[in-house]
DNA sequence: GAGACACTGTGTACGCTAGACACAGTTTGC
DNA sequence: GCAAACTGTGTCTAGCGTACACAGTGTCTC
């Protein structure tokens, strides 16, 4: 079980399947995979604050105390269960159109696997570590920009770029807007003060109005990232101008 | 303490400050306000997950169960020091340059106020309420962009792209890049991946070596940020060419 | 002034959480 | 055959958010 590792590299090691498996004792009646399935089922029906060890453990039939033979900790058992909801890579090579059109698709594959997994963008906030299919969707997203003329920290800045953007309009809501809202209506206090108080602020009142009365409620996420690649489209330009 | 009203509605006339204050009774002895205090001083202090309401209690000598008197939940009381610690919006009316330079000291002003509170990324995830200091740097934004021909909706979605980039580039790590790092550097187990097995992740491979060697760290915070404000240019010179 | 009323902070209790540890049973290598 | 290594279980602790009953305190009404 590698117990000498510490932390973040003892979840690595889980993560990248590095685990040296014994030989003597009991045969195992679980095993990591089946594990981070239960808590991934819990988590897309009922939400991630209903993963538990002892719910995961009950809806595999043993004690909560069993699961830390597989996972030394209930951070390490989400990690495996996020990779395992992120999926593996998809192949861009075959998208014609070139790097625009490959990141296009890549952003829209993730964000309609992560729509199965609303509860992705709060998981992976903060530190932690990445699983293989983490990585290969990075891998996947860098690729589409290798002969772009970008170096490699821009390649990666960019990618981070877009992964966020997916992140935010995945999360804040399902429509992807500002988090002023329920069911993606203002809630009364609030519309109260931009109707009753619109010189407390002006222009965000002026904008819901306008935005109201036009009622073209285009994707926020579509709107992102159409400016993302705009501005990706700048930069690759002027690096292969030089 | 308008008891009738549920959840949501209950917080948002807490954060906007139209709570109606009893006549009868003891004085109380606390107030929202240094209550919103004493939490946010632990989380800048200990983190988000030293808040409890035990702890907040103690540090005002009192009991926890007292606090509930002022607030009914512990999502209350984060909503509440979370809109404490945006802070008061900046005015932005002064800024010359345009709608471009003032979204940048905009971005400024916010990262860096951010930097004391490094929690609060995660925290203002997922679906929440807002507080009248958050809305304000909405309002601050968005007054930024008015008149740049950007309708409502195109005014509300640039600013959610821009706080939501802040907020990526803020939490991922104190340096903003991918959480694969402990500390800016690989973990010893992915930089094996990377050295000793490039063909896995080739595109990946090639540029974290290029990264690492050319060494010029830019921020990708900075970069992100160059590329949205860039996307955000070329539709707003095709707003105002109409 | 007397009482009703509304509010205060406190103490106790409940169900839940993650996880430490000791233990008995099972499988394998020597 | 026996020791070593591993399994799942049961028990335990410390902590969490919060519901509820209670005694004390201030004010408003009669």
């Amino acid at each position: 079980m590698d117990r000498t590792l510490a932390g973040d590299e003892r979840t690595m090691a889980m993560l990248w399947g590095l685990r040296t498996q014994p030989t003597r004792g009991p045969r195992p009646t679980l095993d990591l995979d089946r594990i981070a399935q239960a808590a991934l089922g819990i988590a897309d029906k009922e939400g991630l604050a209903a993963v538990s060890m002892q719910r995961v453990a009950s809806d595999l039939d043993v004690t909560k105390m069993a699961l830390y033979r597989y996972v030394s900790s209930k951070t390490e058992l989400l990690a495996a269960m996020i990779d395992l909801a992120i999926g593996p890579p998809p192949d861009l090579s075959q998208v014609a159109g070139g790097w625009r059109a490959r990141l296009e698709e890549w952003a829209r594959l993730l964000s309609a696997s992560w729509r199965d997994h609303p509860w992705i963008p709060g998981a992976t906030m903060g530190r932690r570590v990445m699983g293989p299919n983490e990585v290969g969707w990075v891998e996947a997203a860098v690729a589409a920009l290798a002969d772009t003329g970008l170096d490699g920290t821009e390649q990666m800045d960019s990618v981070l770029l877009m992964s966020g953007h997916i992140r935010n309009t995945q999360s804040s809501s399902s429509a992807g807007s500002f988090p002023w809202t329920t069911d993606g209506r203002l809630s009364p206090t609030l519309a109260d003060v931009f109707e009753n108080q619109p010189e407390r602020y002006p222009a965000l009142s002026k904008a819901i109005s306008s935005a109201t009365d036009s009622g073209r409620r285009e994707d926020p996420r579509e709107y992102g990232l159409r400016r993302i690649l705009d501005g990706l489209e700048l930069v690759i330009a002027a690096r292969s101008a030089v």
